[in-house]
RNA sequence: GGGAGCUUAGCUCAGUUGGUUUAGAGCAUCUGCCUUACAAGCAGAGGGUCGGGGGUUCGAUUCCCUCAGCUCCCACCA
């Protein structure tokens, strides 16, 4: 095989992925083996790929090919979400391009336009997954609304009812007047937000329905909502307020009288200290008016526009309606001032809305079960989450678990199973039949034409929270009278999540909940979440500011390995990541590292005739050492879910160990025959590189792998097993390095005194060199001769170093300036002398002595002895050039 | 307003119950090399008083306090 001088990831990427898919490497069903189990993280079934992603599933993918390369069944559940709000929206506006309104449609012809739309841009994620490599098990594709899965939140809805833990009320929500409905505390983020304090004058009613002369003034952010006030609060305390107690104040513009009350939770110190109380437009108001059985008056309607029952600005929008009732007010003589003012506003995390508190019914779940049990989970450390510090955000938030609104006034979801008799009592079952049932014990003379069900439906998180049961199992789910099938019974717990920090609550701990509350046990063992991407900048990556790459495109250019590589080059859990594209880049280089390594290898023959040169004896014994050193760490690392640390490990095994040091140790001349031993020992060595390195770069070690030696057909090397470390010998591995800053020092005297690596020089030593790896030396430093000597003929006509301990010498004649010899010692001389001192101090120190553990005082002997050899050694050398 | 976390070389980060030759890596930088695997490369080198101050200790990058800066999460818009 002719191969170019450069690795590219083109033509080999789709070859490999369709044989690992078409072969069904990624496949897995239930057997013996300890199974190894992950959920993807469900993106919503109309996004495209992104940077997030990337980092995420690359993670998921090293994680799931490591555990199948150490002989466990892993099986990867990839799917989709249906993301009631995003793709809703994403389908009222493909309407509105076509001049339809959702108004217009009924359900069935909307959610027949809402399929299409899903069935024609749905899943392109998934198709881009595979470009990056990821194993997934694509027969086990799921969808959270694919009818099996609907029936689960169906049925676990009717659970959690019968368990009388769902429930509907009236409840201040917040409402999207852009999605038109309401969302979950959750999904509202709240922002600092710019705009005006309003400082108006109520002037007191003077009995009759007038103005007296008398005013108060109250402050507000929303003048708009003044027409449904509904009292006027001030603290009890408050003497500035004590004289208008019992008294009414009139309502700006609309003059209606309303009373004076008082509260404790009116603040005197902010504002004006009286508080315009709007029951039916604020949380707070709402109870306050419940306390004062005061009357609600809603204004504000589903899109955020003032009713008729506010009298005036009916139908305007409340934003338009603010500017135009400032204007009357200040014109009407009841602006008393305007003030700049900033305050955090809540916003609608799906379509950005300013969300408006509002009462409506909706349906809720109850938490004051759930949260304590899934809090213990954590607690208790049978989930662990990594990094640690999310436990105390995780602790927090179910300590102050409110109860979650799980209805959305949308169609796109499962639509909610209560079925209203037409007196308005309802029954909830899991189909009409069930609850046409139901509905006639209640009312024996309901006919299913009377029965309306709920129009709402559930929140989408309410069907992810059972995600990890129910694409194993979906009957399981809310009938704990179905026994879990075999999959559910093989696969659950599933042991790895990888996901963000930024759906901890939204997804994690609601997961949690439905694990342990379906299957008595915790849905994963570890969570490990991931930092969010953001650009060089540190800004987030988003569509608008045009920072974010595209994946594809990446992967295109540097190839899916460099793309896996880059990410994981700069990601340690939960900590933000900076991606720039050098990193990317990277990532190619190596690869373009490991593709020529091996044509190296390749392009050698082996001779079995030849017998095993000493310095390649000696490579090949420290290599594998140096090898199960690196497989040890690695382990570790993963083992602490330290993923670019292991990969560092790897990276510089490979790239400083096995290329710069053991390759061109055993490098035999050019055109010249490499005896059979090393040869094998070195293909070896390659394969078991290949092989450590796949869970991360997965294409590349298979094309190599598939090459390096004959593979019968339906071999490959994510099936092999990954190496195990074995015994190692650390002190050889630190003799070698005595070897490897020897050979530094002499390239660094060529390159200081301008001698060409092809002259050989010679070189003295005093002190315990390993006699075994003179040859190495020799060879890697392009020495004529090593000799070990008892003192250095001409010490001014050379460069000396140390190396460790072990003084060495290369004589130059002619070439040596005395005078920078001495000053480059001298350099070194002052250094080991600050190094003694502190040493000395130590040792001098009684209660170092006796306080200080055995081991840490030997180790500052040995410090102090070997620095003194060494300053003995650097102080005779100067001595002699200074003669 | 409440809570959590971060601050170590130009950049991105390690630093594992306080002691491993007076701090490590990768990238970037500088110098010299187109040496028949690789210039997407090779060889060598430089670079940090571990954010400031104080304390505990024989010993602090590591523990405590404090100040400064940054980030994130939670929180009902008077």
């Amino acid at each position: 095989m002719e191969l170019s001088a450069k690795y590219n990831p083109s033509e080999v990427e789709d070859k490999w992925y369709s044989y690992w898919l078409e072969k069904k490497f990624f496949h897995s069903e239930p057997d013996s083996r300890e199974p190894y189990t992950v959920v993807i993280p469900p993106p919503n079934v109309t996004g495209v790929l992104h940077m997030g992603h990337v980092l995420n599933n690359t993670i998921n993918d090293v994680l799931v090919r490591k555990a199948r390369m150490e002989g466990k069944n892993a099986c990867w559940i990839p799917g989709t979400d249906h993301a009631s709000i995003a793709t809703e929206n994403k389908v009222v506006a493909k309407l509105k391009s076509m001049g339809i309104s959702k108004e217009d449609l009924t359900r069935e012809e909307f959610l027949k336009y809402a399929w299409e739309w899903k069935e024609e841009h749905g899943g392109i994620i998934l198709k881009q997954l595979r470009k990056l490599g990821a194993s997934c098990d694509w027969d086990r594709t799921r969808f959270t609304m694919e009818p099996e899965l609907s029936e689960a939140v169906i049925n676990t809805f009717c659970h959690f009812y019968k368990k009388g833990w769902i429930y509907r009320g009236v409840r201040m929500v917040n409402w999207d007047p852009e999605g038109h409905t309401a969302v979950s505390d959750d999904e509202v983020i709240h922002r600092d937000t710019k705009s005006h304090f309003y400082h108006m004058r109520y002037f007191i009613s003077d009995g009759n329905g007038k103005p007296s002369d008398k005013y108060i003034i109250v402050a507000t952010t929303r003048p708009e909502t003044i027409m449904a006030d509904a009292a006027i609060c001030v603290n009890p305390n408050d003497e500035r307020h004590h004289w208008m107690k019992g008294k009414k104040v009139l309502i700006p513009l609309i003059n209606k009288e309303i009373p004076i009350i008082e509260d404790d939770y009116v603040e005197m110190d902010f504002g004006t200290g009286c508080l315009k109380v709007t029951p039916a437009h604020d949380a707070h108001d709402y109870e306050i008016g419940l306390r004062h059985n005061l009357p609600i008056l809603d204004i504000i309607d589903d899109h955020g526009k003032l009713t008729a029952d506010a009298q005036i600005l009916v139908g305007e929008d409340r934003f338009e309606a603010r500017k135009k009732i400032v204007k009357m007010l200040q014109e009407a003589g009841n602006m008393e001032k305007i003030e700049d003012y900033t305050s955090p506003v809540g916003y609608s995390e799906r379509t950005n809305a300013v969300i408006e508190p509002r009462l409506s019914a909706q349906w809720f779940l109850k938490m004051s079960e759930l949260a304590p049990v899934a809090l213990d989970s954590v607690e208790s450390g049978l989930i662990k989450f990594i990094p640690d510090k999310y436990r105390n955000t995780y602790r927090h938030w179910m300590e102050n678990a409110h109860d979650w609104c799980i209805s959305r006034q949308l169609w796109w979801g499962q639509r909610i199973p209560a079925y209203y008799l037409p007196d308005g009592r309802f029954v909830v079952e899991n189909s009409p039949e069930k609850a046409l049932e139901a509905a006639k014990a209640l009312d024996a003379s309901v006919t299913a034409e009377d029965l309306h069900q709920d129009e709402d439906v559930l929140d989408t998180w309410f069907s992810s929270w059972l995600w990890p049961i129910s694409v194993f199992d979906p009957q399981r789910p809310g009938q704990m009278e179905h026994q879990p099938n075999a999959d559910l019974a093989y696969y659950y717990p599933t042991n790895d999540l990888v996901t963000g920090p930024d759906i901890i609550f939204f997804w994690v701990a609601r997961m949690i909940m439905a694990g342990n509350e379906f299957m008595g046990d915790v849905p994963f063992r570890n969570v490990y979440f991931t930092g969010i991407v953001r650009d060089k900048l540190g800004r987030k990556m988003s569509k608008t500011l045009g920072n974010s790459p595209n994946p594809l495109d990446l992967i295109e250019k540097y190839g899916a390995d460099a793309v896996r590589l880059g990410m994981l080059l700069c990601s340690s859990a939960g900590s933000d990541i900076l991606y720039d594209e050098s990193q990317v880049e990277q990532g190619r280089n190596f690869c373009n590292k490991i593709w020529n390594a091996y044509r190296l290898i390749k392009g050698w023959s082996s001779d079995a005739s030849l017998p095993q040169g000493e310095s390649s004896a000696i490579a090949v014994k420290w290599f594998t050492d140096k090898l199960n050193q690196a497989v040890e760490a690695v382990y570790d690392h993963f083992d602490k879910f330290r993923i670019s640390d292991a990969l560092m490990t790897i990276y510089k095994l490979f790239w400083d160990d096995f290329c710069a040091w053991y390759l061109e140790i055993i490098k035999p001349e050019f055109g010249k025959p490499m005896d059979g031993v090393t040869y094998d020992a070195t293909v070896g060595f390659m394969d078991t590189l290949l092989k450590l390195l796949h869970p991360i770069m997965p294409f590349i070690t298979e094309e190599l792998w598939q090459n390096i030696a004959e593979r019968k057909d339906g071999e490959t090397v994510m099936n092999q097993r990954l190496p195990q470390a074995k015994q190692y010998s650390s002190s050889f591995i630190a003799d070698f390095e005595l070897c490897t800053s020897a050979i530094a020092s002499v390239r660094n005297i060529r390159q200081t005194k301008g001698i060409s690596p092809k002259d050989a020089l010679e070189l003295q030593y005093k002190g315990a060199f390993p006699g075994e790896l003179v040859t190495v030396l020799k060879k890697m430093a392009n020495l004529s001769s090593v000799t070990e000597v008892s003192g250095f003929e001409n010490p001014d006509s050379g460069s000396a170093f140390l190396a460790g301990t072990v003084e060495m010498f290369v004589p130059l004649t002619g070439l040596v300036n005395v005078e920078e010899e001495i000053q480059k010692m001298e350099a070194e001389i002052r250094h080991l002398e600050g190094f003694l001192k502190g040493v000395k101090a130590k040792l001098s120190n009684e209660k170092f002595v006796s306080h200080a553990p055995a081991a840490v005082v030997e180790l500052e002997r040995k410090k102090e002895s070997d620095a003194t050899v060494k300053l003995e050694n650097l102080c005779r050398a100067v001595a002699n050039l200074k003669k």
